[in-house]
DNA sequence: ATGGGTGCAAATCTTTTGCATCGAG
DNA sequence: CTCGATGCAAAAGATTTGCACCCAT
């Protein structure tokens, strides 16, 4: 993932694209692992791992940093606010406008060079509140 | 880490917790192994994780799910947000009053029953800008 | 004296990496 | 053809856990 090797469109890094994209659900390397291995039974988990870094440094998919002990994918690359299940780790989308005064806080740490944020909720989802 | 068991303010966990009360930085589990280690140099990694784990639960720290590789704690267990280096991987605390906006959404995810949400900024450091 | 806590080491889980081979451009 | 990508397996990094002994209550 250096600086100016040529990327190639490999059948194994488009259909992790295309089943990436085809769920609106967040999934793990795992999961992502277990979607591709239907289509591709004899895809490694390294492959989907090197493969969802490149994806995400060249801007086709978003790595989530968010809590729990996996990290996820999206590949829904807006910026967007989630919501995380602390009972059962799954991650939703909030669909809102961006709120303005979070930006405002960029000017308050104005010795950081700001490069983005994170904004997620936790709670329990309907499924666990039983 | 059960239901109604006796916590004890051992020796090691009452260190533990001076050591991460007496810093403002947002050491990691290995930090804290670290500092602790130059009071008690028998303690072992594994004590550490479970008194960081019950010491959390307890709420007298907080574990702070912030990206990169290592979960980090905070001996201040205020609502507070962070920002993060993206190059050395450092935390600090950004001093702002909570941003009422992000609780109106709590609203907005009804489906959920909120309990609590993180704000992180992500940027590079003085340090590290150069 | 009890049963939660500790130190130690092994185990687990997630992610990364070395290497021989493959295949996209 | 070339060199980036893959499959496989081993390695690495972070955290958890089993167990015998210890000590706070």
């Amino acid at each position: 993932m250096g600086k100016k090797e040529i990327v190639r469109m490999t059948h194994q890094r488009k259909i992790i694209l295309e089943e990436l994209r085809s769920v609106t659900s967040h999934p793990t390397a795992d999961d992502i692992y277990a979607m591709v291995k239907r289509r591709l039974p004899k895809i490694s988990l390294g492959t989907i791992y090197r493969n969802l870094e490149t994806l995400s440094v060249l801007g086709l998919v978003q790595k989530l940093e968010v809590g729990g002990t996996q990290k996820r994918f999206d590949g829904d690359i807006s910026n967007h606010y989630h919501i995380r299940c602390t009972h059962c780790g799954t991650v939703e989308d909030i669909f809102t406008e961006p709120i303005a005064s979070i930006e405002d806080l960029f000017k308050k740490v104005d010795k950081y060079k700001v490069t983005g944020y994170r904004l997620e909720l936790f709670g329990v989802c309907p499924q666990c509140e039983q």
